[in-house]
RNA sequence: GGCGGCGUAGCUCAGCGGUAGAGCAGGGGAAUCAUAAUCCCUUGGUCGGCGGUUCAAAUCCGUCCGCCGCUACCA
């Protein structure tokens, strides 16, 4: 039976315009779905929006238009971006979707079965100017001695009822989860934070609210609707088509990984937990948390003004090179910064002149000097047999780092074996062997043309349309791109189209920097 | 305050007990097949400070300094 791989992004929140930050999570996810397919697994991945919650509501309100509609656009939006980056999920979940309000408030019915709901009151410090609960030391005393929110406004004791979900009860089922999984929390940095969390002590959560309508209705009480979180991460088994746990794609669960953003982690690597030992439900095996992009150095923000839509990055520089350097600057895991100079050096350096320039020259002597032929393949000489035995190591060196989610590594292992390419060729010189001995530059050309085939084949993930159009140079037919196809070496004689450069270099425009 | 992370060549980082590493940037040379791309050699560091453990410490322990993250119910 073929192994499954079930990869999600977070399903995105709609009050606001999709970002870079967005799109890193979502080419990551991508970059593993990808991975896998080429691997043999039958993959599932799952994208989406949120679309509940007061703050959605309020920010359709302030454009004026019916929520629905506001979330409709939005929603479209991120899709839009997905297409753009070349997202190849396979399902794209919406919370305002029946088949995701029917899966929600099944999970709500199983857990509140279960007796890990009760209900109560919310109470706590309320402003009802910014519609919202603060803590007691969030408020700020005034000279005159009364409390007010942070943001000014006057607040009062406000008692709502509320359902609540019995999260202290899983805080030691959680830690021994934690201990017994050391990987179900990436990077190391999130796991402890976590751990140091939750051993902090949970209190139970609230999990309704009254005070907004744009929600799930909770199960027999219509005037609670859910807290977002319980709604929002219910996504990841609503796409299955849960509760029908013989639904087909239940196969899939559960999860291989949630990717998140550091900012969510919490959300999946604590309550989504509960929430599914609560039902009854077997764990994801790993949440994965990526860092924020922060631009020229600078943290990201509206009121900067430095936002940055990566369709923009791709108009400019191309969807291949922007989805390897998202991959490529920093550790997966970890903050990076995303400049037009290291961008602009990565593409050249690395796209251009290291993997790019390496497929013209090679391809451009083959089309040249064998008029296109692909030669068959040589007795190897040691030096032959240790660069393709380099490369051969590809799938393997990819499949170890991929299950550790370290994407950035995998792609400095790949670099290393472009590096080798442009050293043995220049060693070689096949286009001195032409004039001495021809029947050794082919061997030489030959050599080269498998190791790209290697490099192209475990790089499709990251860039798909690039490395397709490669292995078309190549002239790899399509079954002849997985993994497992490298195995078998291509047979001599056939004729390669003419060659044509992949990444062009970025020459800046005249007039700017 | 508590818990945790980081501080290694100009830059981005790897190494995490056994004579300091990679890529980029800088310098010199070679080559000319190729997107003026490539290759080779090379200059850079008392591995934040101070103490300790050890035959041996970026690597373990303590302490100090400087950054940063988490410390719940606005996604």
């Amino acid at each position: 039976m073929t192994a499954r791989y079930y990869v999600t992004t977070p399903i995105y929140y709609v009050n606001g315009a999709p970002h870079i930050g967005h799109a890193y999570t979502s080419v990551a996810a991508d970059v593993l779905a990808r991975f896998h397919r080429l691997d043999g697994r039958d993959v599932l991945f799952l994208t989406g929006t949120d679309e509940h919650g007061q703050k959605v509501e309020q920010a359709a309100q302030a454009a004026g238009v019916d929520t629905q509609a506001f979330t409709d656009r939005i929603s479209g939006d991120f899709r839009a971006m997905a297409d753009a980056m070349n997202i190849s999920y396979d399902d794209y979940i919406r919370t305002t979707e029946p088949r995701h309000k029917q899966a929600a408030q099944s999970l709500w019915e199983k857990v509140a079965a279960n007796g890990h709901i009760y209900l109560d009151a919310y109470e706590g410090w309320y402003a009802l100017r910014d519609e919202c609960f603060y803590s007691e030391d969030e408020l700020v005393t005034r000279p005159d001695g009364t409390k007010v929110a942070p943001t000014g406004a006057p607040v009062e004791w406000l008692r709502e009822p509320s359902y609540f979900f019995r999260l202290s009860a899983f805080q030691d089922r959680l830690l021994e989860y934690y201990e017994s999984h050391p990987h179900f929390i990436g990077p190391e940095a999130r796991r402890r934070e976590i751990t140091s969390f939750v051993k902090q002590g949970l209190r139970d959560l609230s999990v309704s609210r009254t005070s907004f309508k744009w929600g799930i209705p909770v199960p027999n009480d219509p005037d609670h609707v859910m807290y977002v979180w319980f709604d929002a991460l219910a996504n990841y088994l609503s796409a299955l088509g849960y509760p029908d746990m013989a639904a087909p794609k239940m196969a899939y669960w559960p999860a291989n990984v949630h990717l998140v953003g550091k900012d969510i982690i919490r959300f999946h690597a604590v309550y989504w937990p509960a929430f599914l030992m609560a039902a009854g439900i077997e764990l994801p095996h790993a949440i994965m948390s990526n860092g924020w992009w922060t631009i020229e150095g600078e943290k990201m923000s509206k009121s900067l003004g430095n936002v940055v839509d990566p369709r923009d990055l791709v108009a400019e520089f191309g969807l291949d090179p922007v989805r390897f350097f998202l991959l490529r600057e920093v550790p997966f895991g970890g903050d990076s910064d995303l400049n037009r100079r290291s961008l602009i050096n990565r593409l050249n350096v690395e796209l251009a002149n290291d993997l790019g320039n390496l497929a013209q020259r090679t391809l451009s002597q083959i089309a040249r000097n064998l008029g296109g032929v692909l030669p068959e393949r040589p007795i190897l000489t040691e030096d032959d047999a240790g660069l393709l035995a380099q490369a051969s190591l590809l799938p393997d060196l990819l499949r170890s780092q991929m299950s550790r989610f370290a994407l950035t590594d995998g792609l400095e292992e790949v670099w290393k074996v472009v590096r080798a390419c442009n050293s043995y060729i220049d060693r070689q010189a096949p286009w001195t062997l032409r004039k001495t001995d021809p029947e050794r530059m082919a061997a030489v050309l030959r050599v080269l043309h498998d190791a790209i085939r290697a490099i192209a084949t475990v790089l499709q993930p990251y860039m798909p349309d690039s490395m397709g159009k490669l292995l078309t140079q190549l002239s790899v037919n399509d079954d002849e791109r997985s993994f497992l196809a490298l195995d078998t070496a291509l047979p001599g004689g056939r004729v390669l189209p003419a060659p044509q450069g992949l990444f062009p270099r970025y020459v800046a425009p005249e007039s700017s920097e």
